[in-house]
DNA sequence: AATTATTATTCAGCACTATGAATAATAATA
DNA sequence: TATTATTATTCATAGTGCTGAATAATAATT
């Protein structure tokens, strides 16, 4: 049992600084091998970037609610299957199951041009201010997955 | 606007072959290509094969419900951040939002060993039919991260 | 059966992600 | 200030996923 992925690490990681005081990444490094995840200080030090945990008197603690989880590109790769616009609405369709994970990435982009999202099971429905916007939305999105 | 996303090719793919009888690889290319995604007879093939699509006297059709998104694997590799078993239950972490995509990658794989799951925001309930199972589950999906 | 059309597969290459060794930079301690 | 401890960064590498050129295999047509 060598390596886990990253994702699961950042849960061990995070379950294990709200149970205890982990003051060094060599202390969480030890902490982690013990719940059978291997990894070295270098690939911790990035990680407690990534979650933005800082330092306190009591060990790293997770201060903002940066939430760890793929950033939007590689849901919209990952998951997009088509994108429609109606008036200030666009309808964005997933492979089944995965709406909500592509609105939560998008929420957590916190886009000026998205009032906001509602997801079903593979349509997720963004709302734009109006119909300008919903065509720049369109075209940003689309243009996420060219590059 | 030079490459699409495996998954936005798909989706158009589908939606080519719902409206219309696309009977070749190369007409398919050459109809995705006015949507915008470029690709060749080869991946395309591929694509053929992935989605499950058989050549009828109308053109390509989708026969079997293969949803074409990414496999238990990939999404637990993404997603997964804790596993806890309780009595013949487990309780699966994701990061937040993206309980349903692995519910739903999850379902899709049909383990004799899941009674079934329900998932929330970032929390699976996945029910096995007894304790030893669920201890079964779980060193299962920590294996498969784990290679 | 020969030819052409279509599809599948092999091989090579690229891009990206993730990780650790080594080291640089920074912080803490004596 | 010197030393030690801790953290961040650079460089290199491995693995994975994906794609297309070339070609092999298969199917359809003449």
């Amino acid at each position: 049992m060598a390596q886990m992925s990253k994702s699961y690490r950042h849960g061990q990681i995070l379950k294990l600084i709200r149970g205890q005081a982990i003051s060094t990444q060599e202390e969480l490094a030890a902490e982690l091998k013990k719940t059978g995840v291997e990894t070295t200080q270098v690939t911790l030090s990035r990680d407690i970037r990534e979650l933005g945990l800082v330092k306190t008197p009591d060990g790293y603690r997770q201060m903002s609610r940066k939430h760890g989880g793929p950033d939007l590109d590689t849901i919209l790769a990952e998951f997009l299957q088509d994108v429609r616009v109606a008036q200030n609405l666009l309808v964005l369709k997933t492979s089944p199951g995965h709406a909500s994970s592509l609105a939560i990435a998008l929420d957590q982009e916190e886009w000026d041009e998205v009032v906001g999202t509602i997801a079903g099971d593979d349509t997720v429905l963004v709302i734009a201010p109006d119909a300008g916007t919903a065509q720049t939305l369109h075209g940003r999105l689309l243009g996420n997955l060219g590059e």
